[in-house]
Order: structure tokens, then sequence, then C-alpha cells
RNA sequence: GGUUGUGUAGCUCAACUGGAUAGAGCAUCUGACUACGAAUCAGAAGGUUUAAGGUUCGACUCCUUACACGACCA
């Protein structure tokens, strides 16, 4: 919403009280829509719903309104009437005036919302602690940095949050592999990266533990029996429960395995640009979500079956009964999330809190926000679950059992070495230094990556082919990134150019190109875009209006040539038309964790 | 079996939440660098929006019923 969609809204609601429209309707309930290009004018506003109102024939409806318009709305200088549709043209000199409030410095800070800032909590990527990063979890960190960044940018105060899955019996897994198979080497002593390394030994658990079943099953047991009792299986169970019982040597392994992990993650997470306020573990908060039970027993809510196991109802909500602790007292995965809600909403206060996981924890996290609803919690109407499908690949799905899995680190590397491949066949890294270079590389691959993943609606499956997904050409990131460096370049030659004609901005008043039109409309949705984004959870659509400006201004730049215009307070203002569309461009791409490169 | 999501050009995705002749990119074909940067632009071709009904001035969108694929819950 803008200020020229405020004054159309208006005048329409005007127009209609005038020609007798009963009840007149509120400004806030009119729409309008961007006209289509087959058609003169910008905004169109489709007149059937008010015809019957009015007492009039759309069409005769449209001509009335279109009249009323050009009479007393001086920013309409023109309309036209195709059915019902009322296609209104805007004066030049109205574009210029909303460009002029555009670019004020004012406008250029933070949105409408004013200093009561809602608190957002964004939890997202939540690793487990046995395995490497892989393409599915770059969606999550993707999707959950722009969504914070989103929310941030709509005026939100956001706290990024990771919760670490640092316990359990997968940890074990690979705690026993290492034991058994390590000969104590560490990421230091191997040359390999912490993740990796104990990745590694959750593999060798599994490839081993097979053996070990088979063995069992030579020997003449069911393939269930070898399958439970199976030393390695056994043994990793065992460890669990010493782990829980505090023995000071499983506890100090684990320790150090994880510390190597969270090395690990951290050069992930630096090399793919994502980062967070907080981060959480489960080891630390699977025990508060028992004293969550208790709250629930003690206000009736929960209740306990024969063999002493807790469970709540929620078959009025379209659920089913769920247990929530085990009969011997153990937690599962939902008592752990009752406690870290309670400990987000302690610690920040956040009366909103998004959660970025997959689709298949659908299910799942209605549970959690109904129980939470049981209990009465004041946070609980303010969750979000941001719902994402899964990444396929040509071949189907990832499966680690094939060794299908696209490994996050490998899939970054290859991405940069085509980002350089593809940069200096082009020839582009004339004046650059090595290390100039090697930055944008990076930016390059991680641009083409990001806007890949972040274009598509998050709740769609989506299929990654890397071929495609390194394609620099089109609907991609790079082709933004190369807009915005295009811009730069104008803006570089003029200002090492003469000075001394340059007129103030603003001075122009002449006519405008229909992409100069074009863009300084596309400019004013900015901040409806963030805020449909914000709402949706998506930032597909900042992908969306990003890709859409710069397509215009490629248009724009095909057939106006800012450099060569002799009119000083047209060149000036083309110049700070140019200036405003590269700033918005990289204000967008940094909602999705992209970087805008001066030259590439 | 129950709940739920998805289904749009050969492929990958849009469609401002019910609006006009369903739009982009890739791939295919045709043009444009002695030019502010051709990672670009202009154009051609490509569709029974899975199917059948319904609601209304108007449906990719809403409602039924099938079908396909996925996820979750016994």
């Amino acid at each position: 919403m803008n200020d020229l969609d405020l004054t159309l809204r208006a005048a329409l609601a005007d127009a209609l009280a005038a020609i007798g429209a009963t009840p007149a309707p509120a400004p806030d309930s009119l729409a309008l829509q961007p006209t289509r290009k087959e058609f003169a004018g910008a905004y169109t506003f489709v007149t059937f719903p008010f015809a019957k109102a009015a007492g009039k024939a759309p069409e005769a409806l449209g001509q009335a309104l279109g009249e009323y318009l050009r009479a007393n709305c001086p920013a309409v200088s023109g309309y036209n009437v195709v059915k019902g549709f009322l296609n209104l043209e805007i004066a030049d000199g109205e574009w210029l005036n909303q460009f002029a409030v555009l670019s004020s410095a004012a406008n250029d800070q933070q949105p409408e919302t004013s200093n009561q800032k809602p608190k957002v909590m964004v939890e997202y990527s939540s690793p487990n602690t046995n395995k490497p990063l892989h393409l599915g979890h770059l969606r999550n960190n993707f999707l959950g940095y722009s969504v914070a960044a989103i929310l941030a940018e709509n005026g939100a105060e956001v706290t990024k949050a990771n919760l670490i899955n640092d316990r359990g019996i997968h940890i074990c897994k690979s705690m026993i592999a290492y034991q058994r198979f390590g000969h104590g080497e560490t990421p230091e002593s191997s040359g390999t990266k912490g993740d990796h390394l104990v990745g590694h030994y959750y593999v060798l658990f599994d490839k081993h533990y097979r053996e070990e079943v088979r063995q069992l099953q030579n020997e003449g047991l069911t393939e269930e029996q070898a399958k439970k009792q199976a030393p390695l299986l056994t043994g990793a169970q065992e460890m669990l429960l010493r782990w829980e019982q505090g023995d000071l040597a499983t506890v100090e392994l684990w320790r150090r395995m994880n510390g190597w992990v969270y090395d690990g993650f951290e050069q992930t997470y630096k090399s793919i640009g994502v980062d967070f306020d907080r981060y959480y573990y489960e080891s630390d908060t699977y025990l508060l979500g028992k004293e969550r039970v208790e709250e629930g027993l003690a206000k009736g809510v929960f209740f306990r079956k024969p063999d002493s196991s807790v469970w709540v109802d929620l078959t009025t909500e379209g659920l089913d009964e769920k247990l929530l602790l085990r009969a011997d007292g153990t937690s599962v995965y939902i008592t752990q999330d009752l406690g870290t809600a309670e400990l987000k909403y302690q610690e920040t206060q956040c009366e909103q809190s998004v959660y970025v996981i997959g689709d298949e924890q659908n299910y799942h996290m209605q549970v959690l926000q109904a129980v939470l609803r049981k209990l009465g919690k004041p946070y609980a109407e303010g969750i979000h679950h941001l719902s994402y499908g899964m990444v396929d690949l040509p071949s189907g799905r990832m499966k680690s059992r094939e060794g299908t899995v696209v490994d996050a680190d490998e899939l970054v590397q290859e991405m940069i070495d085509t980002a350089r491949a593809t940069t200096q066949e082009m020839g582009k890294i004339d004046g650059l230094t090595e290390t100039e270079a090697e930055t944008l590389f990076r930016t390059l691959a991680l641009g083409a990556l990001k806007f890949f993943l972040l274009k598509v609606e998050p709740k769609k499956r989506m299929l990654f082919n890397p071929a495609e997904s390194i394609d620099f050409q089109g609907h991609t990131g790079p082709f933004v990134q190369y807009t915005h460096a295009r811009i730069r370049a104008i803006g570089r030659k003029a200002a090492a150019g003469t000075t001394a004609t340059d007129a103030s901005p603003g001075a122009y008043d002449g006519a405008l190109q229909p992409t100069e039109r074009e863009l300084i409309h596309q400019l004013l949705g900015y901040r409806t875009a963030v805020r449909v984004a914000a709402r949706e959870l998506a930032p597909s659509v900042i992908a969306q209006y990003a890709y859409d400006l710069a397509r215009t201004f490629n248009r724009f730049y095909a057939d106006v040539r800012v450099l060569d215009e002799a009119d000083a307070s047209r060149r000036t203002f083309l110049l700070t038309l140019c200036a405003r569309v590269a700033a918005t461009l990289q204000r967008s791409l940094g909602l999705l964790g992209i970087t805008a490169p001066e030259r590439m």
C-alpha cells in the first residue's frame, strides 16, 4: 500500500458515493490491480461487484467512475473501459511526485509500524549432530534466514534460533562406532571437517551393524531377533543409558564429538552466510518438558493411564490421543518441544514463533500447538509452522542408504567452481584482485543457489536439477545481480563525468517513457511485496518481485540511453531512477540472503 | 483405512487470493554488440490448468466426486 493506492481508492469511494451507490463502500474494501499490458493504464478497477449497488451496468458504471476521476482526481490523466474493467492512466507529474516521495530519506527506513515492534522468533536449521548438512538443510537454512530478514524488514524484532538435536540414540551410534573403529583420530589428525568425520562414523555404524545382523541370522536368529540383539545396537543403547546417568567418560566423549560437529557446522553456516542469535540444545531442554507435563496433569488437561504413561486427548480438536510421557517416565519428542517452547517464551517474550520445519512434521506441529492451547499458554496462538516440501533430485528422493544425498559443502564448492569457470570464460574479472575475484565467485554461486531454492513457494515439493541450479541466465539470482551491477556501472560513469551541468533532483517535469512509469510503479510496490511475504512467510514473493523489477529495468535499459541524455534535469531524474532501482534490487536480494555485487 | 498437501507449456516455476486473451525462464527457431556491460534485449513456437460435475456476470483459484504422486497417523 502506498500513497497513490490510497489516493485512488479514496477517489473511487468518493466517486461511488457521488454516483449514489448504496451502501457506499469504504476505500479499504476497494481493490486495485495492475492493468494488463495490452491496455492503456496502470491501475485497473473491477466494477462488476458494485454494479448492483450503483444501479448501473458494469460498463456504464466504469464510464461514470472514469469521468468522475478524471474531473476530480488530479492523479488520473485518462481512462478507458473494457467490459467491466476501468483502466486508469496516471499523469506523468503524479508518477514523478510519487517517485520524489519514494526517494526521500524518510521513506528509506523502516515501515509504517511504530515503536511497538512485535517480537518474533524464527527457529531454523535445527540439525542433528550425527551427520553433515545436505541439500534439504540448505532449503531450510535459506528459508529461515530469509523469513527472518523479511519479518524484520516488515517491522518485527526478530530473534534467530537454532535448536540442536544433540541427544538420543543416533548420537550414541556415532559414538560407539568411533570407539570401535576410530583409533583416536580427530578432525585435525585426519584433516576432515568435524561434522563430516562424525557423519563418517554414523555411516560406519550402519555398515557394521548390518554386517552383525547378517551374521546373527546365519547363526539361526530371525531377522527381528538379530536386529535387536546385534552388539553394536545394544552397545549404543547402553551408552544412551550411561549418558542419561551422567557417566563421566560417556559424557566426555559426547562433548568432544559434538564439539567437532559444531565446529563443522559453524564453518558451513559461515560459508553459506546464515547466522543465529541463540542456540538451544535438546540436552538442555528435554527435562523442562517434563515440568510442562506435570503442569498439564495438575491442570487436569492431561491424564495418566493405568501403566502410568501420560496422554492428552485431542479428539475434540480433530486429532488423536497423544502420548506425552512414556510409562517408564522417559520423554518423547513432543515432551522436549513443550519445554523448548516455554524456554523460548521466557527468554524473549516472543508473541510469534516461526518454526521452519519440513512438511513431514505437519501433524506433529499441529499437536504441539493444540497441547500448548490446552495448557493455556499465551504464546500458543503465535506459533506458525513454516512447512516446506522436500527437495527431490532428478533421480528421485535423496537416500543416504543409496549415497544420493547431496552434501551441502560439496554442492557449494561445485557452484563456486562453476561460477569461476563461467566468469573467466566471459572475461569479466579484468580489474579484480585474486581475493576480490574469489569473493565474487562465492557471491554468484550463493546467489544462484539461494535464488533457485527460494523462488519456489515453500510448501511445494521441488526438484533440484543440478544443471539448472547453476544456470546464470534467465530466471536466476545472477540475472538480478547482473542487473544491479549494470546499474552501478552507469552510476560510476556518471560520477566520473562532469557534474557542472547537473540539475537538482526532482527538477524534471517532462514526459515519461512507458518503462519509466513501470519502474516507478514497481518501486512503489516494494512495501506491499514485503508485507505479503511476511504474512505468507514466503520468500518466493520477494524473489518474484526482484526478478520482475530487474526484468523491467533491462527493458528500460534497452530503449533509454541515460548517459546520452542531453537535458540536464531529465538526465538527473534518470540517474536517480537508476540508483533507486539498484538500491531496491540490493535490498530485495538482501532479504533473500543474497549479496548484490558492484561489478561482475 | 484415516488425515493432509500437491497436480498448470517438453522441463522448472508464476498467476497480486474470484477478474480481461493463464504469464516467465530453460530447451528449440529468428533477429540485435564500432552501443551506459549481450550473464542482456526484441520476436516465433509451445495450454482442454489431471478428469467429470456444480456455484456466478466471470473459476487455475471456491464446493462435490474420481484419478495420480507425496507426507503423516493407526
